[in-house]
DNA sequence: TTTCGACTAAAAAAGTATTTTAGTCGAAAA
DNA sequence: TTTTCGACTAAAATACTTTTTTAGTCGAAA
């Protein structure tokens, strides 16, 4: 690796911080390029030089948050050999995720909530998801903590429950923004949801 | 009763049913006095003299829906001594009332959706299923299958999962109205809670 | 007691003018 | 050659204005 990619990396990740700052501020529509290059000291037009667009900057910075999410468990997966206890720690670093990082979920009143892109990362995530949870599962199943049968199945049915308990605690709370004793409440629930899931799928 | 009494009812439930008949149709926001009153064949201010306001109509509607889904399970209750029957009656009468009549649960891009009256009916509906909830939890401790403790807050928590479990389909259905078909994916995926809640607070 | 035509005030909708912003381009630094 | 940016445009968002619709009233009539 030359100096000269380091340096192209040290300016692209400097952009997404700095994106990723603003978008977590206000939100993929309210956000302008200028409010990032401003961010940066730099000038909007040279912004266009690394990104081709805004759609791509957002993509690119709710990629890497993501990417961190995804690896993070993935370096839990190699370290641990319990099924339960990931599961565990699975559904806590979720919640740390959600509650620090994720600019997807700040989009839920952004007039962009649904547009194209937003709904593609969704899914994307989703299925990243899914597919650590299924192998999650199966090492519950290798190790002989849980029933044998269609994991996937299973992965999908407890992200949905998540998901749901999310929403549902969100929307009770008029829609804003959950504080932090939400979270805290939120995540007991979450970790009750696991417990039951975990009893119902356990040898 | 005398016969007026009598006429004075029916003429009422009229135009409750008209008027939820156009709810359904439009939404809160989109439905007018006049389209009530065109479908009962009279003068618009006619209906300012059974109700005060268009909100009072609304609310009107909402409650008798509401109370029509209570009593038909607080009939069951008193027909059936199992809480586990009893928790399998109600999360599927849940769905059939959900996907057949419930004005409040088609009002999610209803202007008027985060309205004070909206949100005081959302509340008072939980409570109500809250309260529902809790007795059939309690017969079950009482009939000794389920083991004993804090009833009302296994009841919040077992509502809020299946107010998850909708609010999580009809966002991976692109916040659309659900189909006959993602209705039943959806009972399927409560049933299985059911089930999975039931296991966890069996003796 | 119940209905309704005619009315008003307020809100929604439609239409228009103005401003902001995403994205381009060519020139100039580095 | 790679990177930056001022100046520019077209399109979208916003602010503002006018027009239409609608909730709700009232007095008369059935």
């Amino acid at each position: 690796m030359t100096d000269s990619t380091l340096k192209d990396d040290d300016k692209l990740n400097n952009i997404l911080k700095a994106a990723q700052k603003k978008f977590a501020q206000f939100g993929l529509a309210k956000t302008t390029m200028n409010d990032i290059a401003l961010e940066l000291g730099m000038g909007k037009a040279s912004l266009y030089y690394y990104f081709t667009c805004k759609e791509q900057l957002f993509e690119a910075v709710v990629l890497k948050e993501q990417e961190e999410f995804i690896e993070n468990i993935n370096k839990s997966i190699k370290s641990t050999d319990s099924g339960i206890a990931l599961l565990e720690v699975y559904v806590k670093r979720r919640q740390v995720h959600f509650e620090n990082c994720h600019n997807l979920s700040k989009l839920k009143y952004d007039s962009l909530a649904s547009s194209p892109i937003v709904c593609k990362l969704l899914g994307d995530f989703y299925k990243k998801e899914a597919e650590v949870v299924k192998t999650i599962l199966e090492i519950g199943v290798a190790k002989g903590e849980f029933v044998e049968g269609d994991m996937s199945e299973k992965a999908d049915f407890l992200i949905l429950v998540m998901q749901g308990l999310r929403l549902a605690t969100i929307k009770r709370k008029n829609d804003t923004i959950l504080s932090k004793q939400d979270h805290a409440v939120l995540t007991k629930h979450l970790v009750t949801t696991v417990d039951m899931f975990v009893k119902s799928i356990q040898k």
